[in-house]
DNA sequence: GTATGTATTAAACGAACGTTTGAATAACTG
DNA sequence: CAGTTATTCAAACGTTCGTTTAATACATAC
């Protein structure tokens, strides 16, 4: 029998991928995880304190990931006495998030949390996101205005802006794709190397699109 | 002194575009629109009834503005004996969604919750949206097949999707960008032309990437 | 054994929610 | 005008929510 936090935890990043921060109850994380109600606000203080540490547990390690990464283009770009590639820089972002996805189950639902959390309209979670989003996103601006440097820094914010959104929005519909119903009969495939292969080239063109 | 049908149908677009469906309650709604909190379930029958006419009300005649620009994009190619172009395509799409946000402040909220809708964890704001999106999806991959029979109908699938992604995600965050906070100074601009002049470029050249 | 701090439990709290009710008022019809 | 329908209103309904409480169980240390 697992402790009663990471129960609790699992059960939470389960619940809040399916059905998002507002709609899921206390009431029901502690009854999926076979834990008492006020076993959540005695080991995280408050609904809130539970979703920062859900959050936290997967996104401070996965984040981690990407810096490598990204510091790995720079450190072979400089080595080489060029600039980094914008489809590598973007690959370092993408990459550790669709083999996480596809690690194990557990991390399955994280992804789908994360694909939410660009959209939530609650001000709590976007709050936690963006906080420990913003060095990645703060590295890979520097990375693509190097990569990039005859287009302005306005639009490159602007296409790394797109670039989010579309990976976001596929995260967020990768169990549950209500386009997916639409094309009846199609199920495209979903595993990680097909969705690598089929985002990192559609947001590098359009990346490096001539401005 | 408008009608309290309309009233409350404006108030709710409002709210529901900044806080989502679930989180923004009917006392919130009637209050802003100064009209007595039963009247919501005088007109609409439910808080459910109410979302779906503040979603129909625009997005009714606002893709009835997509098929048409759409038919012309295929009424012109086949005067001239040649296929579509995917930039039009993709233009039919995001054009009218865009000058219909800059046409009114009132629009620019239903613009911002057509984006939410994308995401919107409950099912009941997906699926009015996706059953009304659906006739427009399924003419665009006509169309995208029709201009670029070189990529499979699978992948073109999923080019698409990521399109929407990155134009949902655009909507989403147009008054209220977690993004732009981070490059602090930097006031990207948000007018119409603009973002029409930055998306259209980078879902394109997405689109037209070889396989 | 007793004491001490940690963890779990059932029960209740006040607040907010969508919805319903029944009377009062307004608007329209013949 | 009276008669009828449509609309508004304050109040209350039953539920669910996040949180708190106080009692209990369990561990480890002296």
């Amino acid at each position: 029998m697992k402790e009663t936090k990471e129960r609790i935890l699992d059960s939470a990043e389960n619940l809040f991928a399916e059905s998002g921060y507002q709609a899921t109850s206390l009431r029901a994380i502690t009854q999926k995880a076979e834990v008492n109600l006020a076993s959540v606000n005695y080991h995280f203080g408050s609904k809130e304190g539970l979703v920062d540490e859900v959050i936290r547990r997967r996104l401070v390690p996965l984040n981690k990931l990407r810096m490598q990464q990204l510091q790995n283009v720079f450190d072979h770009a400089s080595s080489q006495k060029s600039n980094p590639n914008a489809e590598d820089i973007l690959r370092a972002f993408i990459e550790p998030t669709i083999t996480f996805l596809s690690s194990s189950n557990s991390l399955r639902h994280f992804t789908l949390l994360i694909g939410r959390s660009f959209a939530e309209p609650d001000d709590t979670v976007r709050k936690i996101f963006f906080s420990l989003m913003e060095p990645i996103f703060n590295t890979m601006m520097k990375g693509l205005k190097l990569a990039l440097p005859n287009i302005t820094e306005e639009v490159l914010f602007w296409r790394l802006h797109f670039s989010l959104g579309a990976t976001s929005h596929t995260l967020r519909c990768i169990d549950n794709c209500p386009m997916t119903q639409l094309f009846n009969g199609k199920d495209p495939a979903t595993d990680a190397e097909s969705l690598i292969g089929l985002l990192l080239p559609f947001v590098t063109a359009g990346m490096e699109a001539p401005q």
